[in-house]
DNA sequence: TTAAGCATTGTACCTTAGTATAGAGTCAAG
DNA sequence: CTTGACTCTATACTAAGGTACAATGCTTAA
């Protein structure tokens, strides 16, 4: 298994050094020292953590949030229940947002489709207007 | 049109007064004092508004981002090709977020599945190897 | 007509998620 | 064997997005 110092996961995964070190304070990332340099070193696994939780955080998940996901353990038995309850009403959330995306990206469709036309309606705010004139002309531009 | 104080609006949209105030100096609501009071008025669609503002906040977009579609306004010609390049943007953005969710939940589902086997092997990060393992069965696990 | 319960402005504070800096040690190429 | 790029710890600072509080004023039902 390769390993790599805090700066080349830094580049690797395009984060600044800082935040690394902060994620490994918060408990996402596990310190790894090596004996005589006192370097950190990381190997793939810590890349795919890192991109994990950079995307994560893009889809509007806290820390606190994609820390949870990382720690769930299966183990025999034992508290697979509780990873059951966590993961589906992870998934509802998901699911839930991703339906608001959807709703957004048509309003935007909508919104696009709008501008092209050469007699194309003065428009306050078109996305609230687009979002919710569900499958219906836009009419309340004058 | 209604009109209810910023007491009445902040509890239909289930957030803080202040939080009100904070998007109004942000620029994202306008404000519109009422002459003998001087309080602030709003209408049923400041409501919209408001919930289109929370819900973009939970997708994982800033106060920014979401001025800016706010602020997108349709007249006629001029600046088309403008919000036709922001709208286009911004649903490839909305795609990529919603295909990464996908991902993700499909991750879970994995996990959630794996756990229910009674012979279930003993996981370090599952939703990690969930997510590496596109369709294959996950066999880090030992 | 007065107290409770709203509203106003202004300022200060809080949390989350980083980012920067200082002072010291380590590594590797010339 | 030094020099420049990198690392370490510790502490401080920043930015975004709120939240709380104080001093004051308006509204309304008893």
């Amino acid at each position: 298994m390769t390993k790599f110092t805090i700066g080349q996961l830094a580049q690797k995964v395009n984060v600044n050094i800082q935040t690394i070190r902060y994620y490994e304070r918060f408990g996402l990332i596990e310190k790894n020292i090596e004996e005589e340099s006192g370097y950190r070193k990381y190997s793939e696994s810590d890349v795919e953590k890192m991109q994990f939780i950079r995307k994560s955080k893009e889809l509007g998940f806290s820390l606190k949030e994609i820390s949870d996901l990382l720690s769930l353990k299966i183990e025999p038995s034992t508290k697979c229940k509780e990873i059951r309850k966590i993961t589906d009403s992870r998934i509802e959330n998901i699911e839930h947002k991703i339906v608001e995306l959807e709703k957004m990206k048509n309003a935007l469709s909508k919104v696009a489709k709008m501008c092209d036309k050469p007699d194309a309606p003065i428009c306050e705010c078109p996305i609230l207007q687009a979002l919710n004139s569900e499958n219906e002309v836009l009419k309340k531009c004058h």
